[in-house]
DNA sequence: TATGAATGAGGTTTCATTCAT
DNA sequence: TATGAATGAAACCTCATTCAT
């Protein structure tokens, strides 16, 4: 390995401490509240550091959720390559969202936030790109699920894409509400029940007949 | 009408009048984007005024919500009041989340906003209960409707608390979702047919059989 | 009495309202935290009637001075009438500053405020003017029984206007800083054998001999 | 000296200088109308600066009388080690306040705004214990002269404790009150004359006999 | 005379970002 | 590359004061 390699890797490593003390911050405090000083001290660095790694606040709060969503990616793909039935696979779509969930709670928040018009009109063209393109291969594995199942005739007869969607969003958004309740409510063990059911629901909701 | 039911009915016109100015900017740019001068200047009004009306910043804010809970809240009793049946009802409130949405597209993103933990812990506990309030009516009549689909078979056998909460979610999720896809998108004619197929395979998941 | 003296003592009487609700306000929260709001409100009466009677803030603070002024005046003169010694007549004017605290115990306080830089500069030339005069007629008192003392040779032979000023610098500061020892401490007994003592020191000082 | 003690003593230097514009801006100005960015402006500072090392306004104005309070402790304690007789060092204790009084007239000012309740209760613990030591310590030096004459017999019999409050408090509200005359007055040559007997006054008072 | 809603200037404070070292 | 002190713009919010009623 080159010393060219060397440092880019070392560099690459740097990148991953920052985020993930940011993940830690602004999980804990939300966007708004944390600051860069905060995560600097949490990654045991210096505020200007963050700005070698980071154009500014914003970036490396979206990096997280490119982060996510790669990770999400990478998920489905896994779900989509196991040797088991369409209708499996829509299910074990949902437990990929739970298990995001469990290990971050608040990133969903931040694939929310990210989506909103507040936060894309802020974003360098190249970042908006970045989360097009992950967004679509998270998406993409999802639509060939879907394909399948309805040249298969499993699934209702529509556009795959807006299928995907559908599935995605509830996924998501389920995920999210159920959290905001059980932070209304002080209360958790309702939580995972009631995502079980909501995947059921949905996949039966796509099955044909 | 004496001049203290004039003086009255004036203040809670002015309050009106801030809140939509509020809802405009804050549509338009996002919480944190959007200032309190910009606010007052929309509404033709002083910022100083503003502060007569709330607390502040977030309680003005969190108040669109409170606003939203009960337009919805009242618009779903609308629905559950028709004479239509079960399967029917749960359709249409998908359709009530779509006309909210249309209103003003940035207020669901609000709701899910509010309910983050970000913000939830920063209100004071009168808003917070208010809120708990009307969410709590809005689906409370969600509930009903579930509850009796499932007394009468229609309907899957589950907590109907859980199955509201996953109704009021996906169509929440769904409509914010598929709108972030066209903002990032640049096109519409895509969002209304993606929702009506969204409740559609949401409204036949829940049913038994 | 014609209608023009009625409306005018009704006009005294409003004001000494103001000044009383003033006093409380002030003794309560300090000049600057003290709003204009609460005062009116604790006179029962709206803001802008308090500009009916005093220019501003800083003018309706002074005339709390000004009003303590005019009171020590007076208590100090029935000193001086009071058929005593010429030394008891001076321990006799501690007990004045004393009987002030006891009325109000920020009051001092305000007379210190009064003297700072920061306020005089502030004031109107006519309060200016009153507060110069009330000063004078309390002092003058003071200057008088001083005077007839260092001319008896009871006392030591000093410019009496300045034994004056001393007198009343030192009641006053004593007062004021056994009153914020009192403060600091949580404890109240200590208060008046301690301002006790230190008018017998003063005026034991004054002395011949 | 390493790389972190030069650092360290740059830091202390650039508090000294905020410290110092603070000073000129407050005496000139007064706590109200004083501005954190004129101090700033006076310090070649920008204002957020200032807040690197002072938490607040209050906390910056505070630390002025701190100092001051430190710097009396220190020259009382200088005429306690003089080798004079006690009743001098009483007297000496007199020209202690009067250098503050030279060297910064507003600072005794700063000393009593400080005692009042208004600002008490508005500082930190942390701040309001440091003012407890260094006024103990000031305090602490006098009684011990105190004490020592009683002893002796060459003073009253009273509480030590007392008898330094009482000194304390008569020589600052003397300067404090003498140096407000002046200001109405526009006269300064009487100042120094009546601060000279005004601490003969006090000391003969507190001799036995 | 009394009201009290509205004003709006201006203050304190924060914090993302920079840049000399 | 890393630092961290300094920046300074800009936001929120307060409240003395005004003025139409």
């Amino acid at each position: 390995m080159g010393i060219y390699e060397r440092k880019q890797r070392e560099k690459e490593q740097r990148k991953i401490e920052i985020v993930n003390a940011a993940r830690k911050v602004f999980s804990h405090k939300g966007f708004n509240t944390a600051t860069m000083e905060e995560i600097a001290s949490e990654a045991e660095l210096s505020p200007g550091t963050l700005y070698l790694y980071f154009k500014n606040k914003e970036e490396l709060h979206t990096s997280l959720s490119i982060e996510i969503l790669k990770h999400i990616a990478d998920e489905i793909q896994k779900v989509v390559n196991q040797d088991i039935s369409l209708e499996e696979k829509i299910e074990r779509f949902g437990e990929v969202f739970i298990a995001v969930y469990e290990y971050d709670s608040s990133i969903l928040i931040n694939l929310f936030h990210l989506q909103s018009g507040e936060t894309l009109q802020n974003l360098s063209d190249e970042v908006l790109q970045q989360i097009k393109t992950y967004s679509a291969m998270a998406h993409g594995a999802m639509v060939d699920v879907i394909r399948d199942g309805i040249q298969q005739g499993v699934f209702i007869q529509e556009h795959p894409v807006a299928l995907a969607d559908i599935l995605w969003a509830s996924y998501a958004g389920i995920v999210l509400w159920v959290d905001s309740k059980r932070l209304l409510n002080d209360q958790k063990d309702f939580v995972k029940p009631t995502l079980k059911t909501a995947f059921k629901i949905i996949s039966k909701g796509l099955k044909q007949q």
